[in-house]
Parts: C-alpha cells; sequence; structure tokens
DNA sequence: CATGAATGAGCGTTCATTCAT
DNA sequence: TATGAATGAACGCTCATTCAT
C-alpha cells in the first residue's frame, strides 16, 4: 500500500464515525481536518470532489466493517440456521457497541439521505440489496445442505430479517435499552427456526 | 386564535414538513424563512429561543399529525383486533404518501438526533412511549371486551408492533417500494391475529 | 408628575445605568426593555427619535444624579476650601460605588463618544464647562469670603481639580484599587491647601 | 516575513486602529474586512478565535506603537528628568495626532472594556503595571545617576505621572483643545522638578 | 399610550471549496 | 501530494426601528 493509498483509508475510516455518528449535514470538512489532522489541500487532493466522495466512500467503509465484523463471527459456523442465527446474536450484543460508532450505517445514511441524496441513497439501496442477495444466497445454500426447508418464500425471508433487526436497533438505540431488540430478535429467531427442515 | 398564535402555527405546520424531510441540520433558518413568507426577525419573534424550539415544536406537530391521521381511521373501528390491523393497514397505504411529508417523524428525528442532540431525542422517546402506552391500553380495552387474550405479553407486543411497522417503513423508503413494508406488515397481521381470543 | 412622565424617568433612569455600563454600541435596545419592563412600543412612544435620544436623557440624567449627590454632600460645608475637598472625599469614597453605576457618566461618555457620535461629545462637553464654570463659581464666592486667595487662575484650578479628578478615577476603576485615585486626590488636595489664603 | 505573517500585522494595524477610535462593540467584523480588503473567511484564517483575539493583539500592537514613538524620542536623552519630561511634551505635541488614530489606547479600552469584557481588562491592567515598573525603573537609574533625589516616593511619582498624563488626554480631547492638557502638564512638570536632586 | 408582530439589515461565525506555493 | 491562505456564500441570531392594532 502506498503512502497516499495509506491516507486515504485513514480519512475514510475516520469520516465514516463522523458521518455515521452526526450524519452528512452535521459533519464538517472541519471536522473530518481536525480528526485526521490533515489540511484543507491534504484532504480535496484525496478526494477532489470534496465532502460528497468522502461521505460515499466512508458509506462503503463502514458498510465493510460491519459486513467484515459479521464474517468474522459467521464463518466460522457450519450451519445455515446458527448461521442466521448468529447474525442476529452479533446485532444484540453490539447494538450499543457498533464496529462503527453511531450505529447502523445503512439505516442511519437511509433515513439522513431521504430524498435528499439521490447519490448517496442508490448506495444504500445496493448495500440493501447486497444485504439482501447474500441472505437468499445462504438460504440456497442451506437449502441445498438439506438444513432448510425448500418450499420458502426466501426474498420474503431476507426481507423480513433485515426489516425485523433494523426495527430492533432503531427501538433499541432511541430506548438506549437492550430490551426493544431483543423483542425484535425473539421473533426473527422464531422464524429462523420455522424455516429449518 | 389570535394572529401570532395562526402566524406561530403556520410556521411550525410547514417547519415541520422541512425538518421531516431534510433533518435539522439539513434544514435552515433561511429556508423556514422562505416556506412561510416571514423575515427572520418575524420568525424570531416567535421562537426566541431559535432553530432548535422551532424544531421542538415542529416534531411535536408532526407526531400529532400522524397521530390524528390515524386516529380518523380507527375511532371508526369497533372490535380491537380489528382497530390493531388498521393502523398498520394505514401505514401500508401511506409510505408514500404521509401526512407530513418526508416519512415517519419518529423515526427520522430518532434517527437524526443520534447522540448529538439530546434535547431532541428525549421527546423522541417521550412520543415512542406514548405510543407504546396507547397500544396497551388498547390491548387493555381488547381483553376487558373479550377479544383479546388476556395471557398475552402487553408490553412485548407493543414493542414488536412498533418495531415491526418501523422497520417497514425504513425498509420501504429506503426501496421506494411497498413491497418491503408488506411483507412486514404480513408478519405483524399474523402476531395480531395470536393474540385474537 | 403624570403616568407618562413617570415611565419617561423611569426608563431614563434604568437607561442610564445601562449606558453607563455598557457604553452606546454595547447596550441595546431590547437590554433597555428587559431593564424597564415595557414594550418596543412602549419604549418608542416615549422616546419616537430612538436609541440615541435616550441615550442622551440617560446621560443628562446620570450627570445630574452624580451632580445631586455631591450637592447633598457639599450643600451643609460652609468655608469653600472644605467644599472643594469634599467633592474629593466624595469621590475617593464612591469609586467603586458611584451613584450611578459604571463609574463617572463624563468619562465613560466621553471615551464612548469619541469621534464617532459628536451629537453626545457635544453634550459631554456641556456638562464639562458647567462643571468647570460651577467650580468658578466656587472659586468666586470663596474669593469674596477672603477664604481663597484672589491673585490665582480660577480656569487653570478648574481645569487641574477635574483633570486630576478624572484622570484617578481612570487609574483606580481600571485596577480596581482604591489607592490609585488616592494618589492623585493627594496632589490635588495639596494644590486646593495652595490656594488657601 | 512570511506573507500570513504580514498579512497578520496588516489585520492587527489597521484593526487597531478601528478599535481605538470605535471601540469594541462598536467595531465589526465587516468594518475590518473593508479595511484590510480580505474576506470573512480570510480574517478567521488568521484569527480563529474571530474578533476578540483580533481585539487583543491590535490592543497590544497599539500599545506597542506608541511605547515605540515614546521610545524614539526619549531614547535620545540623557538626563533622567529630561527624559521624564520628554514624554510629557511628546503627549502635549501628539494629542491630536496619536500614532494609532484614537487617541490613547490604555485610556480607550480601559474604559471600553469597563466591567463587560474582563480579558481584555486584564490586558489593560498589565500594561498599565507595565508602564508604571518602566516609570520606576528610569527613576532608579536616576537615582543611581545622581539626578534624582533617592528619598521620594517612586510608585507614588509613577501613579500621578500617569494619572496626570491620561486625565490631562481625557480633557484635551473632549474638549478638543490642548490647553486642558497643557494645564495637567503644568503640574506634572513642575512635580519631575520637584524631584530633581 | 402601549402592545408586540414584523421588517430587513447587520451581527460574529462557519461552511465547502479553490489555488498559489 | 500537501500546505494553508483566501474566498464568498451561508450559517444562526440580534439589531434598531416601524406600525397595525
Amino acid at each position: 500500500m502506498t503512502k497516499a493509498e495509506r491516507t486515504r483509508k485513514k480519512i475514510i475510516e475516520q469520516a465514516a464515525e463522523l458521518f455515521n455518528r452526526k450524519g452528512y449535514a452535521g459533519t464538517s470538512v472541519n471536522d473530518i481536518m481536525k480528526e485526521t489532522g490533515l489540511s484543507k489541500g491534504g484532504l480535496y487532493s484525496h478526494f477532489a470532489k470534496g465532502k460528497e466522495e468522502i461521505a460515499i466512500a466512508a458509506f462503503h467503509h463502514a458498510v465493510k466493517v460491519v459486513y467484515d465484523a459479521i464474517g468474522r463471527r459467521t464463518h466460522v459456523i457450519d450451519n445455515t440456521i446458527d448461521k442466521l442465527k448468529t447474525v442476529v446474536f452479533y446485532y444484540r450484543e453490539n447494538i450499543f457497541t457498533p464496529p462503527v460508532e453511531g450505529g447502523c450505517p445503512v439505516q442511519n445514511t437511509s433515513v439522513d439521505a431521504g430524498e435528499n441524496n439521490p447519490a448517496m441513497k442508490k448506495e444504500v439501496v445496493a448495500v440493501l440489496n447486497g444485504w439482501q442477495e447474500r441472505i437468499i444466497h445462504t438460504l440456497n445454500k442451506g437449502i441445498e445442505r438439506g438444513e432448510i426447508r425448500s418450499d420458502i418464500d426466501k426474498e420474503e425471508f431476507a426481507v423480513y430479517y433485515i426489516g425485523a433487526i433494523e426495527g430492533g436497533i432503531l427501538m433499541a438505540r432511541a430506548h438506549d435499552d437492550n430490551k426493544y431488540f431483543d423483542i425484535m430478535a425473539k421473533h426473527l429467531l422464531q422464524r429462523i427456526e420455522e424455516i429449518k427442515k
């Protein structure tokens, strides 16, 4: 990794937390400067298009960090049902200690972008679709392995899976209390049991 | 209603939509000026504490608007189960035509306030608690009326109810597609059936 | 005194302290409103020309308050030398407890008006001239009474008298320490002794 | 001197005159912009803390300018008595042509800061103390050189010296007439004569 | 007389961005 | 690449003043 790449990476990492905590409008280029220790020019020589470019890169980084953190937990799990449950457990344990401070980047960015930042919203949708496909892929593998019933509506399951987790995160973080996530998780775990072969 | 009250109401109504669409940091006092047609000073003569005071009043207004819209749909429903379902139907029908443009004020404000705006977050929690209590109240009435099983965990039901709706809104609005809400709704309606006596 | 006159007087009294403490630019019409409890319209119905008109009236009032306070101390003094000394004593005792909070209105307004507010400066000069004439008048009476030497330069004495006092006030209030005034006073009292017959 | 240092110096120099003429509250950042030709952001990139930081730097500069101007006059004077007199002559000659337009920065800032701006007042007191110490230092050297009586109260002399000058400036500038300073000067010069050995 | 809603210019400050060095 | 001086628009807010009531 060249020095430039390392600097760029550092910017992205630190900006990711800022944007995730404070939102797009609430995070200033100056905040990023202070956090990274770089100068105006330094920042702009890495991200010529400015704040929005950093924000998009930061979002992708944040998503990847979460993805990797979950991956480290699930890749040692063999059974598909357990894999699906483990992700729920992971969220339950990390609602207030997420790998990127500020909560779920998808949720935050989705709400933050709203109708104002279509570019960002596209990225969010892409990530959500990727997550969904990954769940469907997992289900397919589970079906192949005979661990999952083959008659289920996979897309429907995936959407419920994501929606229940995001709803749970929203509730728990709003209340600053994990029990709200637990309730969403309980129903989701039940639903996971239902698709077991 | 005095002229001052009318002006104040107009500010709140129009600010409510702005804040709900663009968030706190993304909405400027200038935006509110343009929307209301008032001057800077005019705004501040009604809200001496400035932007945050407007935002809090606007949030409460937005919540009330949603509350009233739902109330108009549910108050003609007699049966408790139907009442609970009707709210879900209402959301399903109005995901993209909410009474306050921008989506669910609770969701938006909760995510927007995050850890940065504790004053606002308190308001959000209070509204969420109020919603929860209202559901529990409905359940209690349903139990009295013999329409709802008396052995259910009412708080748990209420939290799931809200979480599923909010998760559904999040998903549907992110994807710009109602089918995502429908999936969350399907599970929620099933859960409602389960508590039927 | 009519109600209008009483209100006008109250405005002037309270504004006098504000202007004397915070200066012309540093005192806002809102400050005066808060202090008097009056509304915008109330203020402007008494002082149609606004802030500057209030400031001029307030300055004259402040000067009169000081004049009266000193008068109450000196009118019981018979001997001219004692009269002149008593004023010095009065200042020494009241450097930090002046009848109008903020110090000497002449000094404050003179410096504050500077070259920016010629209208106000004219008022200051008139007051200074009045003070000077009053001292000269006192000296003349003292000469008549055979208490003061008749060969003195009365104007010169008066100017030194005022200058020493103002210089003393400036030093003492800057340092928040009366000893600085005492030193100026010591020289002035010596000078007063010199003109004794 | 780097470009930044040059710009900073220019801001300070031009702001010094503005603050000295119009006071702290009476000088706007916009005034400084116009005077310096810089933009808002430009100003703030040199003085991140804003107006107050500029004002303090400007005050110190103004004091230094006066100090230097006096120094240029006095450093060629050998005899201590003459040195002390020369400063008085300098003031007499420059009451209306001071090195920083607006008069004596110590006097102006002291009155302007009053009780409202304690930070600024501290600076004023420090300068006054410095001036006093410098006079005492001069007296000590004069005593060593056998030009000054060794039994004088040096602090007392210094305070009277400064107080008489400041009182004189106040009077002369209020009246727009040098004769008022002359009278104060006459007494001060007499006092200087008294400490001659 | 008095109210207080309203104006619009101005306040000090921060913004995202540019560019000579 | 990286610096940081500089821009100028925009930020939230306060100002002195006006005027319909």
